[in-house]
DNA sequence: TTGGAATGTCAACAAGACTGACGTATTTTC
DNA sequence: GAAAATACGTCAGTCTTGTTGACATTCCAA
């Protein structure tokens, strides 16, 4: 308790960014922007019985066309019954489609259809929009250090799904 | 379409960093932070018959003590009634008390008990402790890039909110 | 003083997460 | 070749947290 008070003590001018006040501001702050990154793609998904789970299976299809159910559970966080309900949705309103694995036929791979692609940039643009107005305004520096700290804040695991994603392209 | 190929070739190599390949994992970044974010009180939370919700109202009502309903309304932006059934919840268990209003009767205002504040240490020391050591790993100029980023993204009221909770201390 | 606006409560419902159990096909292991 | 493990789908039930709609109380202004 009171950690922040004995950083502060102990360290001088040098930790101040590290005080109790400061985190509780970047919490809120985190909290705040949160809802801003999310509220584009929800307001174009509201009124077409789709949602956010909805969203997210469809951004991940898209960034590694071909992966496996089992694939998309790990990056998504959530238990198979949760997103096979998502999935039949949108297998079945012709935004995805899923192929059984050539080697392994147990698995099925998922990919966007042309629905689905369409969708897709529809979500993604909206979302870009929002984060290229707050990158451009925010600079080049403060990108980069936006990016620093969302990466020391994810859990080990995340992190590598996180590189995973990111070398695979 | 294709907005991040048109900045790209237009504007040379100083806005790089607005291509669309960036941004779209500035979104995964922001999707596994925010992950990562909440994971330590949710797991405190596990078990005790409290979620997410109720993590939000505690964290606004120990910061602004006395504020009303329709004031966490607003910062919180969900409606009244699901507002209603947390607060109802954390009444019960003697973890916030509602006071009628003295110029204003239809007011209720808000304050956590003892037992409250207890729960708000001990949930916002899990999250501050994420948060200092994402902080640290980072450095004070990555940290001042995030919030700069972060307040970027917000819209209006609710940067608004952010603000008003930050002068407000 | 009366009608409209604001504040808050109760009830019912939906989305999306969870667990647990089970079935099937396929692959791997012994 | 039989047994165990893996990948996927599904049914059923629960929980949290969001939503609307209806309603009571209180305040204020015409």
């Amino acid at each position: 308790m009171a950690e922040g008070q004995t950083q502060n003590a102990s360290s001088g001018q040098a930790l101040l960014y590290l005080t109790d006040e400061q985190l509780r501001q970047g919490i809120e702050a985190m909290f705040f922007a949160y809802r801003g990154f999310t509220a584009d793609p929800d307001r174009i998904l509201e009124g077409m019985s789709y949602g956010r789970a909805h969203h997210r299976a469809i951004h991940f299809i898209h960034c590694a066309p071909g992966t496996t159910v089992n694939n998309l559970l790990a990056i998504l966080g959530v238990t198979k019954q949760s997103l096979n309900r998502v999935l039949r949705t949108l297998i079945e309103d012709g935004l995805v489609t899923s192929h059984v694995g050539r080697s392994d036929k147990r698995e099925r791979h998922l990919t966007l259809t042309d629905a689905g692609e369409e969708l897709e940039q529809q979500l993604s643009d909206a979302q870009r929009a929002r984060m290229r107005d707050a990158y451009r305004k925010a600079g080049p520096e403060a990108v980069a250090g936006f990016k620093t700290v969302l990466e020391a804040m994810m859990d080990d695991d995340m992190k590598r799904a996180y590189h995973a994603l990111r070398d695979g392209r």
